[in-house]
DNA sequence: GTCCAGGCATGCA
DNA sequence: TGCATGCATGGA
């Protein structure tokens, strides 16, 4: 990857496997919205980004080296070396013509927190729904970041909550969920920090003791929330897919299952 | 009107 | 342990 710096302005080059409209629009993360001219704007940690792609160039608009270093390198997973991965994963004959179909999907690394907070929302929902109610959130709770743009709320900001306040956003049933996990994680009985360093089998344990969150909403959080690329959340459109794999998943996904997940998953709803 | 969406908790066997 | 059922909401 090179950097070059042109004013507030920050352009990446060389980056190999980023689309960002497959990336930023498939169903991993919820907040981005594409603008007319085609690029993307969102809030991530805080820190507001408006990015433009132009074939294997990223204009990063008015933005610091600073958030580059401390948000965006490792958000976009800039380090990994995504070429490589796609070849293994190539070897898996499903993948092979799917990898190529939809070339540049990255799983992104995102806050634990709002990734925990958005699969719940996520359960017996379609994405456009989860959209709304998590812009909803923000808008009502976070801070207003930039224009129009708002940070995703705290623990801490939403453990001042009713159940009845969640509900006025539109999250039926789960609003039960999202206030007793808001009430734990900020006095502290959850400690998403600490899961993060757990093994991907311990994670996982801890997850599932949460209210409201099973099998599939806590793969989800493992793989885009914790860092764990070998989680593998199977959903309706998944199950859909596992169909093609009769004899379990092939040995190409070992530690990146989640990735050739998402390819899967993307390929499924545009075919089955 | 019915069915479905990045499912889960609960009760029961 | 495994299976049936209820659950909020809005778009197709």
């Amino acid at each position: 990857m090179m950097v070059k710096y042109e004013g507030n302005d920050i352009i990446l080059e060389d980056i190999d496997c980023l689309n960002l409209d497959l990336t930023l629009d498939c169903g991993q993360a919820f907040r981005w919205e594409r603008q007319s001219d085609g690029s993307w704007s969102g809030v991530v940690k805080g820190v507001f980004l408006n990015i433009l792609q132009c074939g294997n160039r990223y204009i990063l608009k008015n933005t610091s080296k600073k958030a580059l270093d401390t948000v965006w390198l490792k958000y976009f997973d800039f380090d990994k070396d995504y070429a490589q991965i796609c070849n293994t994963l190539k070897q898996d004959e499903l993948l092979a013509s799917t990898v190529d179909e939809y070339y540049g999907i990255r799983v992104l690394n995102q806050d634990s927190w709002e990734a925990l907070c958005s699969f719940v929302i996520s359960q017996q929902n379609n994405i456009k729904r989860i959209k709304g109610i998590i812009n909803r959130l923000c808008r009502e709770y976070g801070e207003e970041v930039c224009e129009g743009f708002y940070s995703f709320p705290s623990a801490q900001r939403l453990s001042e909550l009713r159940v009845d306040d969640f509900e006025a956003l539109g999250m039926g049933y789960r609003a039960k969920y999202l206030e007793r996990l808001s009430k734990d994680v900020a006095c502290g009985r959850i400690d998403l920090k600490k899961i993060k360093a757990l093994s991907l089998e311990d994670a996982r344990k801890e997850l599932l003791n949460i209210f409201g969150v099973g099998i599939k909403v806590a793969d989800c959080a493992l793989l885009f929330g914790f860092g764990f690329y070998d989680a593998f959340p199977i959903d309706v459109w998944m199950k859909r897919v596992m169909e093609f794999y009769p004899n379990g998943l092939p040995e190409c996904f070992n530690g990146i299952g989640g990735i050739a997940q998402q390819y899967l998953f993307h390929w499924a709803r545009n075919n089955l």
